[in-house]
DNA sequence: CTGTTAGCGCATTCAT
DNA sequence: ATGAATGCGCTAACAG
């Protein structure tokens, strides 16, 4: 398979030391044209470079890694599907790339002991650092990171909870609240909330804390708690309608704890014949790009998670590279986003 | 006065040479406790596990990779929050897992060069195996892996083309072919098609040829061709709908190389009180979790983007095993999905 | 600016 | 069943 070119008869494997053979210098300075080029002469750098170059040389990163600093960024999220993880882990790769790190990735839905698992296995890649949006529940693992070596940053709740080490979010008490109280201010009085299953997820307990919370500042107390939990997935939106509007026929408003949930919830009332918002209004959580778009366009609240994928980077990249003062949590900001459909 | 006890302090790193000192066994027997449990009596392996667990002891991945197998499966996707790709991703990250690999993810908009770059540092991790995702247009990237010593599975178009190594994924030629038929058979007969770019993408440029070659076989031909290009977002749907129906005033479908674009053209029927499929019918392409929910509901072309995601890992681990006959393309099934819109 | 020495943490190989 | 020696490919630390 591999073409061969009579110049470069490999003696032994393809690494730094065939390369300074060929390029007729030691080791070392081949290590150097690489990790510090400054240090070698343009001459001796350009020669090395033609070498590598002509050989397709790749460093094995590994080895060098054990040396010298670790160059992985670890991660555990949950599925990806969900609206919004997507966009973050986007903005954790554009981080990591632009700055020589690679990412490591584990996903899915954990529980504890899975989750235990993940981490430990990340722990074993000598990671630079890890990014965590799961909640961590295990204590075995909240002690282990937080006395391993790797910095840790926790894309989640920033309210209450104390970080491992440091923590990057939202206050999604803070988020709910606001939209709940924007609701009634716009003279909504029976507001359902729906989310997905909150065992185990802090921010969406935290969010159905703040809607609660706004009810009760604002001095509202339903007989029935309005509140529902569904798979996280259109047809749980769909389920909402259902569901809460059998709950209470006053029902005015429903507040969808993601974007998803709302979508579905939209399409429901288009297929009951009910004029959104006036029949019942629709409200979301992360001003996904469809909402924008939707027919009725979607009132939401917008977080960037982009944004806060690429802060859970830089927070880690300061932190290694000895910044003082680098903030133990970085709250971001959030907009309620006035559309149609609410 | 040196007393035994395993929750002495390390003296040193803790390593797999402190765990030995810790159980009073060779290092090498830690190390065969690890990765070849048999190989030990169970009385040394229960003593030696028991330290273990009690030091929070986690073996050096990067070490272990050096000497032995390689653990990592490198991928390269676009943009996660392109439809398909994240349930992709998550089929991949499962069938890792299960399998104790570790994927290393590099993800993005890629140009030939940075496409050919991203590559390279996947390389340099001693992947056991890759799994591309966005076509590799540099041919000298091309001929590094097929050179290199990885496997290399890419999911992409598996018509045509010839694979690196190994392909997984569908025909998109086929399944285009396939819904434009069944639109026509349906009795459509001005049928637009829209997609994304397709410059530097061979699976939209094969269905746009599929859909090109279905109209032909049945004898169709516009005057004007109604084919577009869009932004891969639900704007670009609508856009799709605004410019396709100025463009032909009998268009009565419009084929969306994505559910995204799909679902934004419903929005924008809706927005000008078109009734769907009646004035405009709308088809997709991949079968998102929304299109069954949608108002109406969503024709569609259904590909399993998970079981893509984990075909490709599976594949690359049979090969990795030695199997035999590993088939160099393995085609997945599609289905149309003749819901309300077409 | 360049080279030499030593060793990162583990597993392969060969001993016992 | 267990241990000792050796080296994977690279780079920190220290020469020169």
């Amino acid at each position: 398979m591999s073409t061969f070119d009579p110049t470069d008869r490999p003696r032994g494997r393809l690494g730094i030391k065939e390369i300074a053979r060929r390029a007729g210098v030691a080791p070392m300075t081949v290590s150097r044209t690489l990790s510090d080029p400054a240090k070698v002469s343009p001459e001796t750098r350009a020669r090395v470079m033609a070498v590598i170059e002509q050989a397709g040389f790749i460093r094995n990163e590994l080895a060098s890694s054990m040396r010298s600093g670790r160059r992985i960024v670890g991660t555990m999220v949950p599925p990806l599907i969900n609206s919004g993880i997507a966009e973050q882990v986007q903005g954790m790769t554009d981080a990591c790339q632009a700055s020589g790190y690679q990412l490591l990735l584990v996903q899915g839905d954990f529980t504890p002991e899975a989750e235990e698992e993940a981490i430990r296995a990340l722990l074993g890649w000598q990671p630079a650092g890890l990014i965590l949006q799961a909640f961590v529940q295990s204590p075995a693992a909240r002690r282990r990171l937080a006395a391993g070596p790797a910095p840790v940053v926790e894309i989640s709740e920033v309210r209450g909870r104390e970080p491992i080490d440091m923590a990057v979010g939202v206050s999604n008490f803070e988020t709910a609240h606001a939209m709940t109280s924007h609701l009634l201010a716009k003279g909504y009085r029976r507001i359902g909330f729906v989310s997905t299953p909150v065992h185990g997820n802090d921010r969406l307990r935290q969010r159905r804390i703040g809607y609660r919370q706004a009810l009760r500042d604002a001095g509202h107390h339903y007989p029935v708690p309005l509140e529902i939990e569904v798979p996280i997935t259109p047809a749980g939106g769909a389920e909402a309608v259902r569901r809460l509007s059998a709950m209470d026929a006053a029902l005015d408003v429903i507040f969808c704890s993601s974007d998803t949930l709302a979508i579905g919830a939209v399409q429901e009332c288009h297929r009951r014949g009910w004029p959104i918002p006036e029949r019942l209004a629709i409200a979301g959580y992360g001003d996904v790009d469809l909402a924008a778009q939707l027919f009725p366009t979607l009132t939401t609240l917008r977080v960037d998670r982009y944004a806060m994928g690429r802060r859970a980077v830089e927070q880690l990249l300061r932190r290694l590279r000895g910044e003082a003062d680098v903030p133990a949590v970085e709250t971001l900001g959030f907009e309620i986003v006035e559309r149609q459909s609410a």
